[in-house]
DNA sequence: GAGCACTGC
């Protein structure tokens, strides 16, 4: 036995030995390919004197468009000038996943190594980084997470911010602990921090940072003409559609690309140009439309980055995705409305409804700047030149428009006790930073001290979810049906469940009857979760590309996203790790489905909804003088049944109509029982009909 | 009987 073991293990080795020889003799010449082009770069002029700036100074903002190769080039740049001494790291921080595994992945082929070597990542579900890694790409939540264990972010010599100019909360709340750390370090182990921006405005970044200095780099972008219209159109989405038609006319080979605010208004461009199209002689009608939004399913994705047939045109009709989140090749005309939808977070409602509104400057800029990546383009602003000054010069930072109390939770995990003193770029306004920790205290992550509790807010702040959904869970845990709330939890935070095609609702309506719990939503979230649970386990001995295919299959059947269940399926078994690392109680509440409504009633007591005589349904905030009327969505299984009373997750806004969506029926009287004791005194002191009902 | 921009832990 030990013999045949030895063969065994002696064959792997040889075969592991010229498998590593094959496979570094690829990276070799992978790395020999790639060196002309990174020699050609803009910043490879650079190289020492920005070493040089970095050894000078410990902070440092680099300023330079897309395309001069600072993301990928200063890091090696830093590592071979001697950053990573005794052992220490080179981290670069990006605002998206993709961004973070695409620019590493790009890194270590320059260097000619295996990626997860001296060249890495460290992303949400996944870590490819060792004991050897030294240039680290992330994503700039994962750098916060990290420094909640390690405080002084001792790992790092140096540290940079990438797209700072985005302006994330989580970039904007990195910025303010880094520069903390930057002053507790002794002068021996000084952190030396980069900031780097596309915007032409260094200024903020540089004075946040007692005038540091700042450099600029030369991008490599070709020229794009502007042109503007003559008078502000009445109706864009039409105005859009006569210029794309113009460029498709009249102007030489190239891709359109149209910016629109949502999936309503791309479908409904779609449309127009199909019919338009028929209207054209037959040698004209060489023109196809694609969409691109981000909840479209992947494999329509695809077709915005395949090229178009031979002689065709493409045009493709993109939400803001297309801004910074992707690059769509062979683009050479831009046409840009000039607006996009965001969130305006309400203080004092709780709410965050998305409204449609102008862009600013430096969005119209990077709009245009998707025309030139590749040759001189084209870019047709529909709005006369004197609006375009009268735009704001950059678009308001999330932490100015955002609900903070997940961010707050995470400063106070980083012991920020005060937050209202604490030194952001640009500071929230009290009024939401106080509804925050209203709400913080309301769940019992904080004190009446406003100090964070031990251990329910140390819990909170250690599970990745927002934390309303953290307080679910250490709930759940005392109401024994964890296993319940854990899948909800997940599906909720995986985003929308179920698409339904335009011209199949019926069948989808039938097909989804299935998984149909007559108490709401969260229990029908659970049936899917657990069919999809029971699929898998039925097919545990497939191969992988096999289960994969099955998956989807089985997802696209009950016209499920099959996206949304693979991340939903992902985020459970990460916070399953969490719960029980913390040593919650992990019980099935098993067909007592009661217990588990009751828990709902008990968790999301700051989402609940009470029917009135007319039928519509009062929202009950803790503040009852900013009560709203809303309706039941009718994509949840209660649309039409009208309970007395509901808990649901989600509020979404359309023209003067305010829906809730995941509902689920509770009995009234749980609300009083369950909701914590300030809030049902708060609850009692404005005299809500109901609570006297009860009594 | 309607229809949610984009990210992230």
């Amino acid at each position: 036995m030990a013999s045949v073991r030895s063969n065994n293990s002696t064959e792997s080795l040889k075969r592991n030995f010229s498998d590593d020889n094959r496979e570094s003799d690829a990276l070799f010449a992978k790395k020999q390919k790639l060196a002309p082009h990174r020699k050609s770069l803009p910043i490879a002029t650079v190289e020492n004197q920005l070493v040089q700036e970095v050894w000078k100074h410990d902070t440092l903002i680099i300023v330079g468009e897309t395309g001069g190769g600072k993301t990928t080039q200063l890091p090696q740049f830093l590592y071979n000038a001697g950053f990573c001494g005794n052992g220490r790291l080179i981290g670069i921080t990006q605002p998206s996943c993709v961004a973070a595994v695409n620019v590493s992945k790009r890194v270590a082929e320059e260097c000619g190594v295996k990626l997860g070597e001296t060249v890495g990542y460290s992303i949400r579900f996944e870590n490819v980084t060792s004991s050897s890694t030294r240039i680290k790409y992330m994503t700039d939540g994962f750098l916060l997470r990290e420094a909640i264990s390690d405080p002084s972010l001792s790992r790092y010599s140096v540290i940079i911010v990438d797209e700072a100019h985005e302006r994330t909360v989580e970039t904007d709340v990195l910025l303010g602990v880094l520069k903390n750390v930057q002053r507790s370090r002794s002068e021996s182990v000084k952190l030396k921090l980069i900031i780097m921006s596309a915007s032409l405005d260094a200024r903020i970044f540089s004075e946040y940072f007692g005038g540091a200095r700042a450099v600029h780099i030369q991008g490599r972008q070709f020229p794009v003409d502007k042109f503007y219209t003559y008078h502000l159109p009445k109706a864009y989405l039409h105005a859009s559609l006569i210029t794309l038609f113009q460029i498709h006319l009249e102007e030489e080979a190239g891709d359109i690309l149209v910016f629109l605010t949502g999936k309503e208004e791309i479908e409904f461009v779609e449309r127009l140009v199909k019919e338009k199209l028929k209207q054209l002689p037959e040698n004209s009608q060489k023109l196809v439309a694609v969409p691109l939004f981000s909840s479209l399913p992947s494999e329509q994705q695809t077709q915005a980055f395949t090229p178009a047939c031979p002689g065709f045109r493409k045009v493709i009709l993109a939400t803001k995705i297309a801004e910074t989140s992707v690059t769509i090749p062979g683009i050479k005309y831009v046409i840009d409305p000039g607006f996009a939808k965001v969130h305006f977070y309400n203080p004092n409602t709780g709410l965050e409804p998305l409204i449609a509104v102008p862009i600013s400057k430096a969005q119209a800029l990077q709009r245009s700047g998707r025309a030139g990546r590749e040759r001189p383009g084209k870019c047709f602003r529909l709005y006369p030149e004197n609006e375009f000054w009268k735009l704001e010069d950059s678009t308001k930072p999330d932490i100015k428009r955002c609900d903070l109390s997940n961010a707050i939770l995470q400063l106070k995990a980083l012991g920020v006790h005060d937050i209202t003193r604490f030194d952001f770029i640009e500071k929230p306004t009290g009024e939401s930073i106080i509804k925050s920790l209203e709400q913080l205290t309301l769940l019992g992550a904080l004190g009446d001290d406003r100090k964070l509790s031990d251990p329910v807010g140390r819990q909170m702040a250690r599970l990745p979810l927002p934390p309303i959904y953290s307080k679910a869970l250490i709930k759940a845990s005392e109401l024994n049906c964890l296993e319940e709330m854990l899948i909800t939890v997940a599906m909720l935070s995986a985003g929308s469940m179920f698409f339904t095609p335009r011209e199949k609702l019926d069948e989808a309506r039938t097909a989804r009857k299935r998984f149909e719990n007559p108490e709401g939503d969260h229990l029908t979230l659970i049936n899917v979760y657990r069919a999809s649970d029971q699929f898998l386990e039925n097919r545990s001995g497939l191969s992988r590309e096999n289960h994969e295919e099955k998956f989807q299959k089985w997802c696209k059947k009950y016209f499920i996203d099959s996206c949304s269940l693979r991340r939903a399926r992902e985020i459970h078994s990460q916070i399953h790790e969490g719960v029980e690392q913390m040593g919650l109680s992990f019980a099935s509440c098993g067909d007592n489905m009661f217990q588990f409504r009751r828990c709902l009633a008990a968790s999301f007591f700051l989402k609940v909804a009470l029917k009135q005589s007319d039928g519509q349904y009062r929202f009950l905030t803790y503040d009852p003088a900013n009560e709203l009327v809303v309706q039941i969505h009718p994509s949840s299984v209660l649309f039409g049944k009208k309970p007395e009373c509901i808990v649901f997750n989600e509020l979404v806004e359309t023209n003067d109509q305010k829906f809730i969506c995941n509902t689920t029926r509770i009995d009234y009287s749980w609300s009083t029982e369950l909701a914590p004791p300030r809030l049902k005194k708060v609850w009692e002191r404005h005299k809500l009909p109901w609570i006297s009902n009860c009594r």
